[in-house]
DNA sequence: CATGAATGAGGGTTCATTCAT
DNA sequence: TATGAATGAACCCTCATTCAT
């Protein structure tokens, strides 16, 4: 196994165990025993336990920013738009349901520094804001606050995303992906 | 202190440390400590840490529970009705921020048993299950699957206290009192 | 439940849980609560759990060296006198197999004071001297030093008695009395 | 100190302060201390405070199987072999005091458990009762039923010990080890 | 860089004993 | 005398982290 594999296996394998057992009741041996090395050498990668949580926080907010960013349609059409963003970020939610367990179970959890956190969440949000501000303006959304607008959109998404992640094959439904879309869409719109 | 007493200290000051530092990072004698009682008497009124959290979790539902329902309207205008329902719950969140930041914090984590989460979620979501199946009923609510909704309207109550816990003062404005609701009452309509 | 009664009940539960479980293993505040009597009763009767540890021990002591007593054949036939005084001990310990129990376990044991202890067998090792020295001068039995001899006669009684205890049926049956009796005096005999 | 070093000082401590002063009042922290060690290390040796003790019995009782193995005579003279396996028995016992009080106060405590106690006390036994078998072959031992007689064997072995020990020189007097060996044969032959 | 034995502070929990009622 | 809630020292054990190999 290559440094990178390490440092990946220990990743995954902390995530696995976050979810499952919570981050204070996972103990560094046990992470280092099932990734597969050494108790010291997960200290080679992650000056401590805290940083490691922090590496495996950031990297998975990057990864779906990144899936996000990847696919996002820009045609003109606002409602088309969302929706076709929506999709995405519910698709995102599906195809790694361990990273958005981790999201629902850390994104507002004290193992977690809160300057990391709101950072974090920032980013994210910063997506949905442009999109209202835009739809906004056109008079296509309602004039609400931004900022409360945001929040509503995020708490839409993780309760779409818990769900569907308890209930998997009703995403293949067209009639409840419709459904969350709609109910996400209508709490905005003008 | 009567016995009673040192029991609500425990579980006063456990609410303020867990909501503060976390479950993990809280130790017993530091509650017990801070609570005015000894060590050993936390294990008198709890047989164990986990104990006490749970105790704490169901506590703190039954009073949400209780102050909902020492409240509900029935005028029989389902919209007013709702938002009585929804003013009503964001004031108790704001009369009892720790309680709804412990909400907040461990409704998703695995610091309290799944199936204890899972009934308590069940319990105050089905105040909500009987008004929408009513307002679907009259049509006056969007026929989308039931349970989909409640995980939609618990997602929009924890980003609207979310937000209103955040910026405390807002709640006292009527536009951004009017948006919240709206949000929430547009996602569900037909 | 008069005074009395309550002690005795705690002698008795002491009794049966320092024999299952162990002294250490077993709490005063289960003692108290198995005897039906409440936590702090315990310390009326005894100043701490050593000094009921010590009361238990030498209660049995007693009783036992009183059931012998009063049982002593001194027909001048030393060993029908002795194997009188056999099964009478035997007879005992099959009565109270708990008693029998607890010496196995705690004449050794540091749990009780060596002082208090030595005293306790010094007592009951004295009937068997006195016929020892009776023996010896009649030269039926071995002029085998003492407290050698004293030693001898106390390890073969536990080991009958564990024998015993362990298959009770078998003390019924004459040929396996006999047999442990035969073993015992053949031992000492000249 | 090596690996090995420091799990073999902690058997020897355990054995020194469990002899002296009971396995309960010997804390797992005046183990490690005394052994030079720190206290977690305690448990990277053993899984907890039973596991070293269940060890220490174990080890023990296989030293002690060892000793006399390796001096067993065999002559084909029944007697002599016999109070050859007696005197090699006694003298190491004599050469570890330490350990044979160890057998004295565990060997029916509940500080060990059952199971680990009766296997051990089997396969001690099992060298005398080849012994016993053999010599009610030849008619030169009595024909007693055969637990009966390994139970006596033992317990006059632990009881010669007991005197042996608290008279160590007696063990070099000719008559003290005659006697001794007179009485454990006696008791046994036909 | 990798290892895993060693560390020791700190955690949850127990329990003999006390004392106000 | 009887009660049982309260006490807090002491216990067994865990675990993040270090470091010699």
């Amino acid at each position: 196994m290559s440094r990178l594999d390490k440092k990946q296996a220990l990743l995954n394998t902390a995530l696995t165990l976050f979810v499952s057992q919570g981050f204070h009741a996972t103990s560094t041996a046990s992470i280092a025993k099932q990734a597969g090395v050494a108790t010291g050498t997960l200290f080679h990668h992650f000056s401590s336990k805290d940083e490691l949580m922090k590496q495996l926080f950031l990297t998975i907010k990057q990864e779906f920013a990144d899936a996000i960013k990847a696919q996002l349609s820009q045609q003109g059409d606002l409602k088309a738009d969302t929706k076709h963003l929506w999709q995405v970020a519910i698709d995102w939610a599906i195809a790694n349901p361990l990273k958005q367990e981790f999201f629902q179970q850390y994104s507002m959890s004290p193992s977690i520094p809160t300057a990391i956190r709101q950072q974090a969440m920032n980013d994210i949000l910063s997506f949905m804001g442009e999109l209202i501000l835009q739809g906004q303006k056109t008079g296509e959304l309602a004039d609400y606050p931004l900022s409360l607008m945001q929040e509503s959109c995020h708490g839409q998404y993780l309760a779409a995303t818990r769900y569907f992640l308890d209930h998997p094959d009703m995403w293949q439904d067209e009639a409840h992906k419709q459904a969350s879309f709609s109910m996400f869409w209508n709490a905005m719109k003008a």
